[in-house]
DNA sequence: TGTTAGCACTCTACATAAACGAGTGCTAAC
DNA sequence: GTTAGCACTCGTTTATGTAGAGTGCTAACA
């Protein structure tokens, strides 16, 4: 059986009835409120058909029907409509360039959160295609040295080591002098095996040193060796009757507070890449068992400068699609047109 | 009426018993469970007059006892006694010591939250009373400066300047001599009016700039200007059925998630300081509204050096007040501990 | 005078049953 | 192919009854 213009119809009319009501929809309801002009028994008939192909199904015999994971799918695939709304207005928050990548992200999750009424969840961005500005070692005293990397969009990162014995300043400029000179205007991603070896023969007696320098480096760069994830809105989950039981909210919550599942879950979407740039995930689809009763849409965002990251929408699976979709790529176009033009003067980052 | 000995014993039971159940606690149960050896009937006058004396009440006619913020109160001031209990091991989280204190605090956040199965909430550490260790400029170019800062505990903070133009070398290097000469050793607090205005006119044409840099400073080691909160473990709230209903669940993790309500909290156990340093809020006690249903107990903690900051932990009323006050005096006698002994380089060794 | 046994009473929680209604599938007629 | 009609299903609501926990009060007891 395939899937004839009017199924689709009545299939879309199921999904987003369902969307504003949360409820079972029934066949009187698509009767009335939609543009078929068809009878109820007729769309009986029709959804009889949409159940054997899996696409809705009744939550028990007397109920009206209700989309499945694979009705949802064939929704978001193909039968989106994109329809007129207010696109909402971020500008006035984004315009006000706050000075440091970490508030920023924080923001513009907070902000989604609330413009969409979904949890929303952001990654701190990774850094191995930003390019090297410079690194400056200082000595500490106490057998410690501070090494501070700044990064191409002025981002500060620092680290400090503990060494066999404090270091003379006129070696510590000799240093600073060499891993200058050969890593300026590099990538985290440049910065190979090669490059390290050829820059411990350099530094001579120093060579052991050099590495654990440049080891230190990566991680710190590496944003302490994991990857942040910022969530915002956890609460929204309580608008939707179908979250907002103990066990599922509860599960939820803790895996945005955990953020460990997140993870996986950005990894995934940063392999998959969906169109557009846009990825959804259904019910079911989930790599993450906690979530299988929500939606996530992912999409990669850049600020520019090689700093890159995951933003994430998660609601029930009756989301707004549409809606989230469009706020998402909105949200990216106005990044773009904000960070395109980088006049190299945009965010710096104070570590910590 | 005044609290007799044998009242006091029955109200103790009724809070424990109580605390272990979550159901209203009858007379039955008290004369069984209890060393008095008294009949229910006795128990249940007895249980009149606390009522009469607004220590405890009825959820209905037909039901147990439970207590009201008063009686808590009167439990947490005069009947708790010390019981034994296995002092919950942290040593072996902290005794590795790790480099980031913001990372020890969520870690110590996560760690406390798992122990006593409630929520946590610690502050980032108020740097104002730690001494300046060095700070160090650095021209990026583009007329932006970077200014690193190092406080004492190897703290490390940075920020970047704008200026009118750049500078030249040299002048920096005098600029970076002058601070250091100057600051070195100073707190936060001492660094006042006289100082900077000192500074200024040793600056000469830079006298404008050394202000703006001092500024930066400032505002860099004030933690971004607002006090930082990490919370962990709000979904161990889903463990008490009482604070369990979407509604309450609801206001209660997005007060955690927000963390706007918290710094009042914080703020105003700063000014209060109880004995110990132990502070309890029960119920309506609390300034923070959506947490009316709660008990939360704050502590203020030391890293040495200057490095104090709070911690707190919200339950429900019902809380096991004995296990948090002990964990925590724990906590804070083992950060004693670990951080009292810093061996700072000899000059700086004038005991606070 | 303090304690206790006994009892009537209250109120919640739970179970059962009946009534309701939303929605369906099927059939027959258009 | 569409639709009206109808019997049927099943979850939701409402009413009713019952069991049990716990109380307050009274009267008897030590």
């Amino acid at each position: 059986m395939d899937l004839d213009d009017r199924k689709a119809k009545i299939l879309r009319a199921i999904i987003q009835n369902y969307q504003e009501t949360g409820e079972p929809v029934g066949s009187r309801t698509i009767s009335k409120y939609s543009d078929l002009n068809l009878s109820s028994a007729t769309i009986r008939n029709e959804m009889a058909d949409l159940e054997e192909m899996g696409l809705i199904v009744q939550p028990h015999t007397s109920a009206g029907r209700i989309p499945t994971d694979k009705g949802y799918r064939l929704y978001v695939d193909e039968l989106m409509e994109a329809k007129d709304q207010e696109v909402t207005e971020m500008k006035d928050f984004l315009i006000q360039r706050v000075d440091r990548v970490e508030l920023l992200l924080k923001q513009m999750a907070k902000l989604l959160a609330m413009n969409t009424n979904y949890a929303t969840m952001i990654t701190g961005p990774s850094y191995n295609n930003t390019k090297l500005k410079f690194i400056q070692l200082s000595g500490m005293g106490d057998h410690k040295l501070l090494a501070v990397i700044v990064v191409e969009g002025n981002i500060v990162k620092n680290t400090i080591l503990d060494l066999d014995r404090d270091i003379e300043p006129q070696d510590l400029l000799s240093l600073n002098l060499l891993l200058n000179s050969n890593l300026n205007g590099l990538t985290l991603n440049e910065i190979n095996l090669g490059i390290v070896k050829d820059l411990e023969e350099q530094a001579g007696e120093f060579g052991g040193l050099v590495r654990k320098i440049l080891n230190a480096v990566a991680d710190a760069i590496r944003n302490d060796g994991g990857m942040q994830i910022y969530t915002s809105g956890a609460t929204n989950i309580f608008k939707y009757p179908e979250l907002s039981d103990g066990q599922t909210a509860s599960e939820l919550i803790h895996t945005l507070e955990e953020k460990d599942q997140l993870r996986d879950l950005v990894k995934q979407s940063l392999d998959e890449d969906g169109k557009e740039g846009i990825q959804v995930y259904i019910g079911e689809e989930m790599p993450v068992q906690t979530m299988k009763d929500c939606s996530v849409v992912t999409a990669n965002y850049e600020l520019g400068g090689g700093i890159r990251g995951t933003i994430g929408i998660i609601g029930p699976k009756r989301m707004d699609y549409v809606k989230v979709m469009d706020t998402l790529k909105t949200l990216m176009a106005q990044l773009d047109i904000l960070f395109r033009p980088v006049v190299e003067e945009p965010e710096d980052e104070r570590g910590e």
